[in-house]
DNA sequence: CGGCGTTTTGAGAGAGCTCAACATCGGTGG
DNA sequence: CCACCGATGTTGAGCTCTCTCAAAACGCCG
């Protein structure tokens, strides 16, 4: 991303940081919502419950990534925050944030501009889900996310990580991966996985 | 939604109105992005296709709906959007919005927060989406669309629409429904479900 | 070394998809 | 007014894909 993240974009709305212990919860589904974070370092994902208590993991965010953008204009947080690994994360002001917001034009169409961009990779990860087919899943996603000058894609966490998000068993994602990469559909290093047309 | 729709935020950037026969294209996937739409009357959806050609529908919108708003800050569309029915959409201009929103802080922020609520809901969906089971996950989208007062969900469209946004067969929703209104958790009206507790 | 998480492969069971047939409903035209 | 058509709704049956459960290899870190 060669865009500002929420945090460049508002420092002057930092009030800190904060560390977080393994297993801590930053802020929990309820709680009334007076800040935004990113993650600085670490591993914080966001969670909700079934009704039958199933945990669901709405998003994992690492290192540079935001925490609860989308909170901003609501009263309370609507999920759970919990450090995955020992962690730390800035801390924004929501009043400091829309009172930047009222000041700042420019500041405000880059910040909508974050949020379209937010919107346009959820409904990117959407459109992979409405895929029927495992198989065709995983090749859809990883056209999405490959880099189109040399169709390479950048795995970032783990290969269960990446199962999460194509709403596979990872044992599935391991198996297509095998199979693609024996048909010489796709080619496999550490962290990378490449596409051949 | 008690709150404005794009439409109503940015009224001084219109430009008029379009008609659209029965698939007819308001826009297709790579075509310079100038304005945003929202429908009028009938409906209209947004396509894209996988690799193997397979349509993917990405959102349906009816009237009332915006479209394509995520593109305020993209170039080009990122996929067709196709009257299913004969339809009518307003247009808004691009460039307009954005100097509506460089002058009034006002409609800026509620042009975040439209997007904030959007990135909620996406949210939302994901989050259905990744729920395995599909008993389960009918029953999660339900209680996250039922009005709290009285646990009522109002179908919007078909219930094959609502299948499309479970991410499952149409067959398989209607076998669901059928059995948690035969277990009594759930009764149903044309267009409504109510859930028992 | 020992424990933990990820990666990988195997086998079996079952959930949900596909195909198919039929009912229902609203619209359209003769 | 009725016949026809298409889309939605509904239910049945079989089969396949994918999940789940297991086990083992691997790497990493204390």
């Amino acid at each position: 991303m060669n865009h500002l993240s929420f945090g460049e974009l508002f420092e002057e709305a930092r009030t800190g940081g904060k560390s977080l212990a393994q297993g801590e919860f930053l802020f929990q589904k309820g709680a009334a919502s007076t800040h935004l974070y990113t993650v600085l370092e670490g591993c914080v994902r966001m969670v909700r419950f079934t009704s039958t208590g199933d945990p669901i993991i709405m998003h994992t965010a690492r290192s540079g990534d935001g925490l609860a953008e989308a909170s901003l204009f609501f009263d309370t947080y609507h999920c759970d925050a919990e450090a995955v690994l020992p962690s730390t994360v800035a801390c924004y002001d929501k009043k400091r944030i829309v009172a930047i917001i009222g000041a700042s034009p420019q500041k405000s169409l880059a910040c909508i501009a974050f949020f379209s961009r937010q919107v346009r990779s959820l409904r990117a990860l959407l459109e992979v889900r409405s895929i029927r087919s495992a198989r065709d899943r995983v090749l859809h996603y990883l056209m999405l996310q490959a880099a189109p000058e040399n169709m390479t894609v950048r795995i970032s966490g783990s290969i269960k990580d990446m199962a999460h998000d194509l709403a596979m068993a990872h044992e599935t994602l391991y198996r297509i991966l095998a199979n693609l990469e024996k048909e010489g559909k796709i080619s496999r290093d550490i962290g990378i996985i490449k596409i051949h047309h």
